[in-house]
DNA sequence: CAGCTTAATGAAAAGGATTTCACAAGAAAG
DNA sequence: CTTTCTTGTGAAATCCTTTTCATTAAGCTG
């Protein structure tokens, strides 16, 4: 059984009210019993439980993030955004993974409607734009790196269309004609902006758009490597690639390079997200790097923003891109 | 304002306490009064508030994983172990990162202390023993991956000593004596251990330890680099390289394979923790594989059997490792 | 049918804080 | 010397549940 305020009060010889007067740092509290008091509280050890205090005022100081699997290494700078924005206003980020379980990620959620937070930020959401509209009428809520289509919600993102047509562009600018593109069956919604920035880019260029130069696979290594293998292995196979995640791209680039092929000369790649290892893997990676410490800061920003006004924001912001390039096509 | 209980029950034409019933599942409540709550909760699309749950029942089942940073994606398997275990029970995880400040991990801690979360476990603690173990004292809290040195505090991890002395043992094996070692210059207990491990290793095969092949840098890749060019360009190089990490141990080969070296015949690499990218990057790495998932699952159910039990469990749990052997000691 | 058990329910206490309200004493103002 | 304002304080209400305890009604036993 631990100490209470209640207990404080009596040690200090004092009622709650003032304990709880000291613990706030409320002005009128005279020295005197402030002295008393904050003696007590150190001499019987006592931490204040905050599950009193939150039920009072009902709010919690604390937010949720809820990720696919904490496992994608580029989510740590936007979950470090994130943090240092929430601490800055004085609450604490929580994180928790939905294992790729849409029913663990409302589950999860379920902790926002049960008053065990503040409000949540959803780093790729499982559930559908109605289902989060729906929330988002009642509950504060983000969304941050994915956007949803048609989802009346608070979100922070890049622009995934703009990005992929750079890239794209960018390869195009360099003479290549025949340009790979290597995404993922997964339909979401940055990868499906990221496909239709490579089509922009083709037909803003006069290129006409070939189905046979586009390879669906998962977000995995290998998976790079089986479209990589996929559309050397075409009649008249593509100069450049474009995968729409960095690992995609590695894995691509791993069968090119056991294949003997030259890469940044007879092939060149592009990347998408600037994980580390895109500068580290040897030829370094050109990518496209997304301001992912930005887009956390920004998120929790505005979302505690919206927990103090009335009229929710929900809007959609997007910050800007850029490309990095370095040896995988040529630079 | 949201819905409660009392909304629930007026309009329902019964007591709160029947309500707490329908919620809670307990029998005694009649068919039609249990039809009559549901319909009525489902109406005013209620949901309970957690915290006037936790704080009558003094517990939250959610219990507080504390890591650095979020970025070591090899924590995410053991984040995943813990989960996994956790859900098993009705419990959940939060994950928190301090951020390499061990002030922001006593705030983090404060959870525990004001009842937020039922339990914590550290991930490579930032205080010292002495306070770990006053703590463990009234809290329940666990350490997994980095045990402490006179720690008094229930621990689940792997034999470090052990692991870097079969990895050591095995390059010895293939003939090598010049061994060089790439650790860091942070003192955590697995890196003194592993140091612990390498040296051992050449004790019992009678080399002598030459504090020139030890290289202290970060846990960096660019660390690995920096040490791999040090080492390589002694006098009497080393023809393998023990690195503490994985990080470190591509980091190095990276500066080789740049040099024109052999990897696997001129000089072998052995690493730590088969991160994904060492079976990634090319040549594929050797290294000492932990049980990643295997932690998270042990040190949780472990710590919530002590949340039921009067005399906490306070032992060190050691999973076994094992070695990977790959191209970089030719294999 | 009296006496007992069981089932279903509600009133009220409890859990630990914050906050409102009322009150007392002392200071300032007239 | 009254009146008004401050300042410091405590009692009690409040936040939302769960749980204990008492009560009533119904079912069963002999």
């Amino acid at each position: 059984m631990s100490v209470t305020i209640k207990d404080v009060a009596k040690a200090a010889n004092v009622s709650v009210a003032t304990v709880s007067r000291v613990l706030n740092k409320h002005s009128n509290v005279s020295e005197e019993a402030y002295e008393r008091v904050t003696k007590v509280m150190e001499q019987l050890g006592y931490s204040p439980n905050h599950l009193g205090r939150d039920l009072r005022k009902s709010e919690t100081k604390r937010i949720l993030a809820i990720t696919a699997s904490a496992e994608q290494s580029f989510y740590s700078e936007v979950l470090r955004g994130m943090e240092e924005a929430a601490f800055a206003q004085g609450y604490d980020v929580l994180f928790a993974a939905t294992r790729d379980d849409p029913k663990h990620e409302m589950h999860l959620l379920n902790m926002l409607f049960s008053h065990s937070v503040d409000g949540a930020v959803l780093l790729g959401a499982k559930q559908d734009a109605a289902t989060i509209s729906k929330l988002a009428e009642n509950h504060n809520i983000a969304l941050c790196l994915e956007r949803m289509e048609g989802c009346n919600v608070l979100t922070v993102t890049i622009d995934n269309v703009k990005a992929g047509k750079d890239a794209v562009s960018y390869l195009i600018g360099k003479g290549h004609r025949r340009i790979g593109l290597i995404s993922t069956e997964t339909r979401s919604q940055s990868s499906v902006d990221r496909e239709k920035g490579y089509r922009l880019a083709l037909e803003e260029h006069g290129i006409p758009y070939d189905e046979e130069l586009v390879y669906l696979g998962s977000y995995e290594t290998e998976s790079g490597t089986t479209g990589c293998k996929y559309l050397l292995g075409l009649d008249d196979p593509p100069t450049a690639i474009f995968a729409i995640s960095d690992m995609i791209a590695i894995g691509a680039m791993n069968y090119a390079i056991s294949k003997g092929v030259n890469i940044g000369k007879d092939i060149i790649f592009f990347g998408f997200d600037n994980i580390a290892y895109s500068h580290i893997f040897v030829p370094h990676l050109s990518t496209v790097e997304q301001p992912c410490y930005a887009q956390g800061k920004l998120v929790i920003e505005k979302l505690i923003e919206n927990m103090k006004s009335e009229i929710p924001d929900k809007s959609i912001y997007m910050l800007p891109h850029s490309l990095v390039l370095r040896e995988s096509t040529g630079d």
